[in-house]
DNA sequence: CGTTTTCACTTGACTGATCAAGTAAGAACC
DNA sequence: GGTTCTTACTTGATCAGTCAAGTGAAAACG
């Protein structure tokens, strides 16, 4: 995207600041929430996502491909995540009815047990490392930044799929 | 960590919709930076770390130990990942003669190209996404929030290492 | 109403990460 | 000065993730 022969252009001195403890940031946060949850629950971020999204859902029921927005990965990983979790006994899949295309990811009681389990402890460590270090002000301003880089993001993508609308 | 029989602390509604926001942004905007640099370089970003460290250090050669937390990455994945740059001709690795344990990584002449050429792009691309959607003071706030997360990850693992000092 | 497309996954092949065990060099101890 | 310990990697086994190809169900088409 740099236009060739332009000038490379920079990061500020701050602005260089503010990169690497924000880069190193993106690295050791989801680590350390990784982390507890593998040692507290034996599940990793992604499946507790995906036991939390069906917990929260009409039924403990979601679609595939719904699921996999929620839990904010492909469709090929969740289908490989579930597989696993309908091994450990604490999902069950089978065809919609409705449409024989969609498949329906359902929590099982074993399956609601655990992520009723591993819930306290998440919470509390995405407290302990976020929001007690922050003031409420910069809590705020968290949502904001994090919602105009998801922003900058999106339109990245749709600039790339339909150059020109 | 939580205490048995106290009430679970959950966030406030607006800590949630920080959460959200946040969290996604934690699993997007790695992959978006991982993109650009797969796409226009060949490289993932943990690569890119590799070779934009040994750009700047001293001979362009640093310890594998050194290069690792420059990196963010342990040991072992930097071996890995040094193996495979030293394949592509753009690394080289020789035990240090001052002490044989050290193994010295230094970048060659391609591997000199290969990061000059990959790196206005990145930056590029942290611009476009990060600092050019934020105020000056939001950036600073950014620096200052994620410097707090990672006091709090470091002072966690301090606690887990030595429960009593 | 049969054929072609599209859709919603699933899966095979491969790459990269982790953990634990292995190796080889130097330090420490007696 | 020989044995044990520590340090700095490296590597084998395994596992999770990606991409592309495959499958089977519904839509769309002529």
């Amino acid at each position: 995207m740099t236009i060739p022969g332009s000038e490379p252009r920079w990061l500020s001195a701050d602005d260089r600041d503010a990169w690497v403890a924000f880069a190193s940031m993106l690295i050791w946060l989801p680590t350390a929430l990784d982390d507890q949850l593998q040692r507290d629950s034996g599940l990793s971020h992604f499946e507790y996502g995906i036991l939390a999204a069906l917990s929260e859902a009409h039924e403990e029921t979601l679609r595939m491909s719904e699921l996999a927005i929620y839990a904010n990965g492909s469709l090929s990983r969740l289908s490989r995540a579930v597989a696993r979790l309908e091994g450990r006994g604490w999902v069950t899949r089978k065809p919609d009815p409705a449409d024989g295309r969609y498949t329906l990811a359902r929590l099982t009681n074993n399956g609601r047990t655990v992520i009723v389990k591993a819930a306290p402890g998440h919470v509390e460590a995405v407290n302990r490392l976020v929001f007690d270090v922050l003031t409420a002000a910069q809590a705020r301003q968290l949502r904001i930044i994090a919602g105009r880089i998801l922003n900058a993001i999106d339109s990245e993508i749709d600039m790339a799929s339909q150059p020109r609308p």
